[in-house]
DNA sequence: TTCCAGGCGTATC
DNA sequence: GATACGCATGGA
């Protein structure tokens, strides 16, 4: 991990990201990108500015202490994975290939487990404007992302402001189970599938949801969430399953898989 | 107006 | 286990 301290920011030195690759991808939902190609948001409640520098992958990460880049963002960003040997490993399959052409700086980011569950419980059959209006309206209500404890007590017709519709309901099911004795935390350690049937206790979370909160809320990178668009790519590429090389790390191809598509799909 | 969106619960076979 | 259908909301 290579960084200076540089007055109030750190100069942050990551070849492998982009940011519009990395927080405009669909993994999470509370970036805002900046006219100038940076972009504004937070990780649990600590807010950041991280800007692209002049040169390439070098980036600025604005009014950061040291202790909170070394303690916050540096986990985040998962800088401390070398996401090159991922693409290297990658780059046999013709498709995946294609896919860390069109985005090699996308990154798996750290999420809070919580906030990552609650998000894609809120994104079924749903679209990512959309989500990201809810998801908004949310933190505005509660001045940052509520902890599940904050949202105990509310009920469907309380979280009507939000306008998630028949999700409401499947909101307030995950705070009840957390509060009768589910842990995000005993479940991330639990092998995956163990931990997806955990997950899909809660009423509005099926496989889709809960690898997506295992894949970027636990870092399973095991977990392989299966949208609408990743069957197209397996229905269209991959008929005989996945090739070897994504052994272990589904999640990765994955992500890079589905931001290609999104944006490369024509009918 | 109809269709669709980072799906899932329910009913039915 | 598979398949069909409804579901809140809002943009295209």
């Amino acid at each position: 991990m290579d960084y200076i301290k540089k007055g109030k920011d750190i100069l942050l030195k990551q070849p492998d990201l982009q940011l519009d690759d990395t927080l405009d991808c669909g993994q999470a939902f509370r970036w805002v990108r900046l006219p100038d190609g940076g972009y504004t948001g937070a990780c649990l409640n600590t807010p950041l500015t991280i800007r692209p520098a002049a040169e390439q992958g070098v980036f600025l990460l604005e009014n950061t202490t040291e202790k909170d880049f070394l303690e916050i963002w540096r986990h985040y960003f998962d800088l401390d994975t070398d996401y090159g040997e991922y693409k290297r490993r990658f780059a046999e399959d013709e498709t995946l290939a294609k896919a860390c052409a069109y985005a090699g700086g996308i990154r798996i980011l750290r999420q809070d487990s919580w906030e990552a569950l609650s998000s894609f419980i809120i994104s079924q059959n749903n679209n990512i404007p959309r989500i990201k209006g809810i998801i908004g309206r949310l933190c505005e209500h509660y001045g940052g992302y509520p902890t599940a404890e904050q949202l105990t007590g509310e009920t469907p017709e309380s979280l009507g402001f939000l306008r998630a519709g028949f999700r409401a309901k499947y909101i307030t099911d995950a705070v009840s189970r957390l509060q009768n004795g589910l842990d995000l935390d005993k479940t991330a350690a639990l092998p995956t599938d163990d931990a997806r049937a955990a997950l899909m206790q809660i009423k509005g979370v099926g496989p889709k949801v809960a690898d997506c909160a295992m894949l970027f809320g636990m870092h399973k990178l095991d977990a392989f969430p299966k949208d609408v668009w990743v069957k197209r790519v397996l229905a269209e590429w991959y008929p005989e399953g996945l090739p070897g090389c994504v052994t272990g790390c589904e999640g990765v191809a994955q992500q890079y898989l589905f931001h290609y598509i999104r944006n490369n799909y024509q009918t």
